[in-house]
RNA sequence: GGGCUGUUAGCUCAGUUGGUUAGAGCGCCUGCCUUACAAGCAGGAUGUCGGGGGUUCGAGUCCCUCACGGCCCACCA
């Protein structure tokens, strides 16, 4: 050790540098495998599943914030003795990947198709191994305590086969099937997507009134649509039955504008008098009521848009006649927003455009890609979603599973009861390609868990794989029990699953958290059983809570994006604030039900709140340096019985913050945990315990019972206070732990403090007449600052105070702690009331700063003015209700009992601070 | 259209089953380089708890209503 650091009395660094120290312990984490959770492992188990990032993603504040809960939460759990497992892995996002590699062949002047579906996904196998690691390295440098041995891919062998043998059961029982349905095409990626991957956009859209002409006789009937391109795939006009405008027309022909083909005007319920002219053109192929109306009608369906929603005429959608090949020439090849307006004009030339206006409507657009969706009839597959979307429901309400917070059980109720069939197939490249087979001689579909050589239904050898591949949700739905070996019996089943607590953003509640159960409560999940033996899990929820954080905005509560700008980049934030200010940020602003709008000053705040501690250990060093300079040896021990007043309130004091930590982390408060350890850390143990050792430690003699007691309680109540913020700020706790115990010459108990065990209540002693009188102590000399600064009396002077009522005793015995935190020369207890200048009167006290200068009278006065007018309204409300029967007779006695003590309290005060103004 | 949710200090937010003077951080004002920390210490100011009505001995908290936000879901051309 150096002189100069001799001096500064500490090994760790002068200044609180958080990139260097968090760097060196996030290495060292992952270099010594502190946290890979074995199987065998003591105690019970806690486990959680990182909700898998998109392979392609970098970190957001949304994954810092659900990484910092979820760390915390592992951290808190491993501390407590538990075999904490906490999952990794990333998702292959099936459109993300591929979007973002064919973004990167179009720089090159390639496309997908043209290398060929093969080439394709080893380039994009290519790309996951260069760049797939992103996230993870940024979750490494969070220091997040996962598991790495376990990390997973989706499309690993293991999980891939896992899904093929989920895909396999459900075919088996029926639950999967394949069909043409109209289904949400998103034209730019070419492919189905699910329900939940459209959005709605309130779009000023128009809605068209056109005339379609009766093919015999006289008359025509006007339609009302906002998609009038789509006519050229009409199939029938729909009036309602029950319409009596139209009730003449229905069965009757009507000429199709502009290619003259000829279709009937039906009878169908979902025409809406009320609606526009309360006539509908049906199009089956391109609308999904239409399509219904076709199924109810028995109309065909006409499809006029290819897969990339550019006009495409068959032949059927075409009149017998010359305006059947004109309209092909005029449209075909034509994008559908091109075409509407063609059809438009050309639909007014002729005459038929009886109106167009302003209509406000909601527009379906892809998610991923931003077009707007076109509905598409197209053979897919749908796992038929009602029997599991049943189970999953009386999981969650039998109580299975519970939410915090507690409403979004009623979202989820609310979208499992109106839950559709999963359209599960994509028409992507990259993702498991569905295991199925389609035989050339038969057209049967052939489902096998591995390659499929003959045609199940007529042996056929002419088998092709169906080139669809599944919805990424398929595969990270099944993540729970895949993970764990599934569908092989590992013991990892029988350790580790169910997951206890599932911690996410709402926005994944019906993609991922819904499917999750559905699939879990679904599928046969085997155990295996200590004797060996293997027992099948029924309807087993994959996780017994769970956790839905809210939002991370930004500081003026606008959500980020990427075309807004607004997007705080963690790594960014943190390395000017250090992880640890970061992740302290997001907990203490993650409370239940509200956005986080994410603040730099507060993440400033928090940082001081980090250099504090850090000061604070330099500090404790300082002691410890000196103490062993003056023969005390300190150590991290039990703290001492009889030990000092305010030793044995901090140890009280830490015993109950330890206490509400427990409490509030295991309800979720992130907030409130963070609350509790904040105020402890900074606004007792620093500002009282840290100030007041200052007078007790006495290294001048040696042997003195009460330095030495101080000196180890010292010591081991910030040891326990690194403990206990450990699970929050894990590098800096990480840091100091090491070096005090490298201070004290002692080896560390762990490796890791994350290793060493969590502070309970119960550990420390607490002390009710040692809070009280402390509390009281706090009181007064909260006091004597306050009438010193009013009376102006100089930092640095001391002065003696005069102490009347219950505070005087105690006052008097420590009247040393007075003169260290409210420069105090001098202590007399008083028998009689105080009168005169610089009189402060409390509940349970008077005091009196004597001292000879005089007061400025004014600032006096308005001072008292204040008081009173305060007091009395107090009083009055007490009294009001003191006079009150029905409160007297109604309220329960400790309520009466202390309203009566607080007004008798507050009318003392009132009295006296009317005299006190009445002296001036 | 249906559902959920919010409105508390200048700002960002806490506030347990209704119960004694509604809190915190930041910001603001005043004074301190008190040798752990000026990224600090001490003191101070600031609220008709969105409006109105009701229940109750008692309402920031429960009910109704209005106003203004936010979010989710939804197949009305």
């Amino acid at each position: 050790m150096s002189d100069e650091m001799k001096a500064n009395g500490t090994e760790l660094a002068k200044a609180y540098e958080p990139a260097a120290i968090e760097e060196k312990w996030a290495k060292y984490w992952v270099a010594e495998k502190l946290f890979d959770a074995a199987v065998d492992g003591a105690g019970k188990s806690f486990t959680m599943l990182l909700p898998p990032p998109n392979v392609t993603g970098r970190l957001h504040m949304g994954h810092m914030l659900n990484q910092t809960e979820m760390d915390i939460l592992t951290r808190w759990h491993r501390m407590r003795g538990e075999t904490a497992l906490w999952v990794p892995g990333t998702d292959h996002a099936g459109i993300a990947t591929q979007m973002m590699v064919e973004k990167q062949l179009l720089t090159e002047g390639t496309t997908r198709k043209e290398m060929g579906r093969e080439a394709f996904t080893a380039r994009v196998w290519e790309w996951k191994r260069q760049y797939g690691g992103a996230i993870t390295d940024q979750m490494r440098r969070l220091g997040a305590s996962v598991d790495w041995s376990r990390e997973y891919f989706t499309m690993d062998e293991d999980l891939s086969a896992a899904v093929n043998e989920a895909f396999v059961r459900l075919w088996e029982q029926g639950l999967i099937y394949r069909g043409a349905y109209i289904v949400n095409w998103d034209p730019v990626m070419q492919s189905a997507v699910s329900d939940l991957e459209v959005e709605s956009e309130e779009r000023v859209g128009k809605l068209y009134s056109i005339r379609y002409v009766l093919a015999e006789g006289e008359g025509s009937i006007v339609v009302s649509t906002t998609r009038p391109e789509t006519l050229l795939g009409d199939t029938a006009v729909a009036v309602n039955p029950g319409d009596e405008r139209y009730k003449a027309l229905v069965g009757k022909m009507v000429r199709l504008p502009l290619t003259g083909r000829e279709i009937p005007i039906v009878a169908d319920e979902w025409a809406n008098p009320e609606f526009g002219t309360g006539a509908v053109k049906v199009t089956p192929a391109h609308d999904p009521n239409d399509f219904a109306i076709g199924q109810r009608q028995g109309l065909a369906s006409i499809s006029v848009l290819d897969k990339t929603a550019r006009v495409d005429l068959p032949a059927e959608a075409l009149g017998a006649n010359a305006e059947g090949e004109t309209a092909r020439a005029r449209y075909q090849g034509l994008d559908r927003f091109e075409a509407r307006k063609l059809v438009v004009s050309d639909l007014e030339a002729a005459g038929l455009l009886v109106e167009v206006k302003d209509h406000a409507m909601a527009v379906p657009v892809s998610q991923r890609s931003g077009s707007v969706i076109e509905p598409r009839l197209s053979d897919q597959w749908f796992v038929k979603i009602q029997p599991l979307a049943d189970k999953a429901i009386a999981a969650v309400k039998e109580g299975h599973i519970r939410f915090t917070p507690e409403m979004y059980e009623k979202t989820y109720f609310e979208w499992m009861g109106n839950i559709h069939d999963w359209c599960i197939s994509r028409q992507l490249w990259w993702g498991h390609r569905i295991p199925a087979w389609h035989c050339a001689s038969c057209g049967g579909i052939t489902v096998v868990r591995t390659l499929a050589m003959a045609c199940s239904k007529c042996g056929s050898k002419e088998l092709e794989q169906e080139t669809d591949v599944l919805d990424t949700w398929f595969s990270s739905g099944l993540l729970p029990f895949t993970v764990f070996g599934w569908p092989a019996t590992r013991p990892e089943m029988a350790k580790f699953f169910p997951t206890d607590v599932l911690v996410t953003g709402f926005d994944i509640l019906f993609f991922w958290v819904a499917r999750m159960i559905m699939l879990s409560t679904h599928f046969m999940l085997d155990v295996p059983m200590e004797d060996g033996s293997v027992r099948g899990l029924k309807d087993a929820v994959p996780f017994r809570e769970v956790y839905i954080h809210a939002l991370v905005r930004d500081a003026d509560r606008q959500k980020m994006s990427k075309t807004k700008g607004n997007v705080i980049d963690p790594i960014d934030t943190i390395s000017r604030f250090g992880t640890d200010a970061v992740r302290f940020t997001l907990a203490s602003m993650a409370s239940p039900g509200t956005d986080i709008a994410f603040s730099e000053e507060r993440t400033d705040g928090y940082r001081a709140f980090a250099n504090k501690i850090w000061n604070a250990a330099r500090f404790l060093l300082m002691q410890v340096e000196r103490g062993g300079e003056g023969g005390y040896r300190a150590r991290v021990g039990v703290v001492a019985e009889g030990a000092p007043l305010e030793t044995r309130w901090i140890v009280s004091r830490l015993g109950a913050v330890a206490g509400e930590v427990e409490r509030a982390l295991g309800a979720y408060r992130f907030d409130e945990a963070a609350a509790a350890v904040y105020q402890f850390f900074w606004g007792e143990f620093c500002d009282w315990y840290l100030e007041l050792v200052k007078v007790r430690l006495d290294f001048s003699s040696a042997g003195k019972a009460e330095t030495a007691v101080t000196l180890n309680a010292l010591v081991t109540v910030y040891e326990a206070a690194l403990r206990l913020l450990s699970p929050f700020m894990p590098f800096i706790t990480e840091e100091i732990w090491h070096g005090l115990y490298g201070a004290l010459g002692e080896q560390v108990p762990a490796k890791s403090i994350a290793l060493s065990r969590y502070p309970l209540a119960g550990d420390f002693v607490r002390d009710e007449s040692a809070e009280g009188d402390i509390g009281l102590l706090q009181e007064l000399i909260v006091a004597v600052r306050a009438v010193r600064k009013e009376m102006g009396v100089p930092e640095k002077e001391a002065a003696p105070v005069r102490v009347f009522g219950e505070a005087g005793g105690l006052a008097g015995r420590h009247a040393d702690m007075l003169a260290k935190m409210a420069r105090v020369s001098g202590v007399e207890v008083s028998a009689v009331a105080l009168e005169g200048a610089g009189v402060k009167r409390a509940a349970r006290f008077e005091v009196q700063v004597v001292y000879e200068r005089v007061v400025d009278v004014a600032a006096e006065r308005e001072r008292l003015e204040k008081e009173i007018a305060k007091l009395e309204k107090v009083v009055a409300s007490s009294e009001k209700q003191l006079s009150n029967d029905g409160f007297l007779s109604r309220a329960p006695v400790h309520i009466v009992e202390g309203l009566k003590k607080q007004a008798g309290e507050m009318g003392e005060l009132l009295r006296k601070a009317r005299e006190g103004l009445a002296g001036l």
